[in-house]
DNA sequence: ACAGGTTCTCTTTTT
DNA sequence: GAGAACCTGT
């Protein structure tokens, strides 16, 4: 393993693979190999050091980063590497709650709460208090609850000092702490967290427990973080309360890359980790092993107009390259169809579609690539949008399991209590509750016994029992089935399949094969667990990892198409080549980060981030005009593109002041669909549903009514709008 | 009980 | 323009 060191990293990333008995900071540039020193310092720790692993910890980024980790260590090694903590902070927290629960105010099966489900919890709560949607809207409150959370203060914390009661707000401020009170009672009720209580109460346990935060300190002999300039208060507090005794840690991060500080995240942790740890040194890695130079000098460039970070150039010996290029367009469908068309000719060059990416700042952007990709036949894939956990059939499945794990969680119970359809109406739902409330039962105990409730209707009753002791029965088998077995009997016992194959409704068909999909993540996830941990994976073991998964690692690397993405999503991947869109004032920066001059660096910081993710291509654009909602709107250019030097892209040698270049007529006009082509026989296609034929026409453009015959057999009358004529 | 229609609300980024 | 909430007729 020596020779392989010096071969494979430069000086300074030496230095952080050897230097592990003292505090450490790597402030460690774009595409410096950041990555590669951490899994070296890793293997270096197990290998030489003789470190069992169970005493490393390492914290990354996404949960794909953690796979990836543990792929590249046993490379390195040379076998695989068992009982070593790496995952998300999440990931981590929700394993020592679990160990640690009859510490805490829940018990250790809880239920972990993603946004949908806070939502629910907090819609109930605003009816049973007639709270004011208007005057209280859900999702401010929500943001508001996170930010206490993110400050580890819980409701009985909050007094006059920390409130922050504003002006503008008064009512909002005032009230949102009783809210607060209320939801958290709630979620304790049905044994579940949010994501914000993972860290919170992680945190609180080791602040407040000092047998518990010994033992972690014991265990945790070697501590790593990795993108440390995205850690929050609560992270911040976790990881020193483990490692503030032996000091051996050491974090990873890039203050210009810092960019979820709309989550609690402060750069604060990055900047003063030298005062934390007095004992600490500061390693720098400056040079970039990804781009070539005029894609670099476009990022110091952009980022130079920062004013809060510390200095840093980047550099690299791979050549200048390819200068990056600016495009204007008239319009976001004229943006999308000429980046498609620049993808096919850089596929034509011998580009893979893999080594292609088409970011952007929000989501919504999305559908228009999506469409351009659809009419030439380019293979993509979306990371972000409607997440696959997200889908109805999914999140009906996952609500079984997660009851079938924590009977206690009324709210998943009230989800699938008539889903699908078994006679149970509102009226005998409100009866149940109210016999629940009365005599302080959960849902799951009042079902279990609901013949003792006189007002429910005996047929009604004998159904709710069926529900109620199929549920039961599987609570039981849960503890001992493996989950891949259980999971597929719910779905028989339930008939899934056909309750969705015999829907007359086309969009229900897809629905099987998302369970059919799902089934095979099981499957999936189950190979993996039994090769780490030689045993069939629990229903325990595996709802934490659905909870916490995110879209970005469902992506299959194997697979070659082009990815659209959000630049937040695109942090820590690289591609051969990028594309930048929507650079406008009010969408990047976007209009709700324009209000202050620390946000808007930020924005900047996001768009550094996309900028560094090329390695030899880079394409920047932005269109005249945009549809937003249902109006065209005019734009102006991103005042990141005016502050430019225009000689930094291609074609603008002469140029003095910033004028951005007309679209390029060069490239092909695309094949613009005229809704009116739409024919009887003829064959389209549509995102959800697949190839099929067109039976009838009923209209004119592309509000027509299209009868179409799917490939999957069934029927749908859908809007000219929503389909695509299949590309030739 | 439930299907089908209409109105209302929310639209930045995500673990 | 999408999804949820609400309403109405069978």
């Amino acid at each position: 393993m020596h020779t392989d060191f010096k071969q494979e990293l430069n000086e300074q990333q030496l230095q952080v693979v050897l230097e592990t008995e003292r505090p450490l900071l790597v402030l460690a540039g774009a595409g410096s190999g950041k990555t590669r020193s951490l899994i070296y310092r890793c293997a270096w720790l197990i290998k030489e050091k003789k470190v069992p692993p169970k005493n490393i910890l390492m914290v990354t980024f996404t949960n794909k980063a953690a796979k990836e980790l543990q792929e590249r260590l046993q490379n390195i090694l040379g076998y695989s590497v068992q009982n070593l903590w790496v995952g998300t902070f999440h990931h981590i927290c929700t394993r020592i709650l679990r160990n640690e629960a009859s510490f805490l105010p829940f018990r250790q099966n809880f239920s972990i709460y993603d946004e949908n489900n806070q939502l629910s919890l907090l819609k109930k709560i605003y009816k049973e208090h007639s709270l004011d949607r208007e005057r209280f809207p859900l999702q401010p409150v929500l943001n508001r609850i996170s930010s206490y959370k993110n400050r580890l203060l819980l409701p009985e914390d909050l007094n006059e000092y920390n409130l922050e009661i504003s002006m503008e707000n008064y009512k909002l401020d005032r009230t949102v702490p009783k809210i607060y009170e209320l939801y958290q009672q709630n979620l304790l009720l049905n044994n579940a967290l949010d994501f914000d209580d993972l860290l919170l109460y992680t945190a609180k346990l080791l602040q407040n427990n000092e047998l518990v935060r010994k033992k972690y300190q014991q265990q945790f002999q070697y501590v790593m973080i990795d993108e440390y300039q995205d850690t929050n208060y609560a992270q911040f507090e976790i990881v020193h309360q483990i490692a503030a005794e032996h000091q051996r840690i050491c974090v990873v991060g890039d203050d210009d890359q810092a960019i979820y500080s709309f989550r609690g995240a402060t750069i604060r942790n990055i900047l003063e980790f030298e005062k934390d740890y007095a004992d600490a040194i500061a390693i720098r890695l400056e040079q970039n092993y990804r781009s070539t130079s005029h894609i670099l000098e476009l990022a110091n460039a952009i980022i130079l107009n920062n004013r809060h970070r510390h200095s840093k150039t980047l550099w690299s010996e791979l050549g200048e390259g390819y200068k990056p290029e600016l495009f204007v367009y008239e319009d976001d469908m004229e943006e999308a169809n000429k980046t498609a068309d620049l993808i096919l000719q850089l596929h034509e060059e011998g580009i893979p579609f893999r080594e292609i990416a088409v970011l952007y700042r929000t989501n919504a952007q999305s559908r228009v690539f999506e469409y351009a990709c659809l009419q030439r036949n380019i293979p993509y894939t979306i990371v972000g949008t409607v997440h696959f956990y997200q889908r109805k059939e999914i999140r009906d499945l996952l609500a079984y399991l997660t009851v079938i794990f924590n009977p206690s969680d009324n709210n998943s119970l009230l989800r699938i209590i008539n889903e699908p359809p078994r006679g149970i109406g509102s009226v005998s739902i409100n009866r149940l509750m109210e016999f629940a409330s009365q005599n302080h039962l959960s849902l799951y105990q009042t079902i279990q016994n609901v013949q003792a409730i006189q007002s429910i209707q005996p047929g009604i009753k004998k159904k709710i029992a069926e529900f109620a002791e199929k549920l039961e029965d599987w609570h039981r088998k849960a503890e001992s089935t493996p989950v891949l077995d259980l999971v597929k009997e719910v779905i028989d016992s339930l008939d899934l399949i056909n309750h969705y194959k015999n829907s007359q409704d086309p969009a229900e068909i897809s629905r099987v094969e998302n369970l059919i999909e799902f089934v095979s993540s099981v499957s999936e996830f189950s190979e993996r667990w039994i090769e780490e941990y030689d045993k069939s994976p629990l229903l325990e073991d595996f709802l934490p990892f659905v909870a916490l998964q995110t879209d970005i690692d469902r992506v299959n690397e194997a697979a070659d198409t082009v990815y659209l993405m959000t630049l937040h999503n695109a942090k820590g991947l690289e591609f051969e080549c990028v594309f930048i869109t929507g650079l406008e004032q009010e969408l990047l920066p976007h209009l709700r980060s324009m209000n202050s001059k620390y946000s808007i660096e930020e924005e900047r910081r996001l768009l550094y981030v996309g900028v560094t993710r090329a390695k030899s291509r880079l394409f920047l654009s932005y269109a005249k005009y945009r549809r937003k909602y249902d109006s065209f709107y005019f734009t102006e250019p991103s005042i990141f593109l005016q502050e430019l030097d225009p000689n930094l892209f291609a074609g603008y040698n002469d140029a003095v002041t910033f004028k951005p270049k007309p679209a390029n007529k060069v490239y092909a006009k695309p094949k613009t669909l005229n809704n009116n082509q739409f024919y009887i026989g003829q064959k389209v296609w549509h995102t959800e549903y697949g190839p099929g034929l067109v039976l009838n026409v009923d209209g004119n453009g592309p509000e027509a009514r299209l009868t179409i015959s799917f490939s999957s057999g069934k029927l749908a009358k859908i809007i000219a709008s929503y389909v695509s004529p299949e590309p030739i």
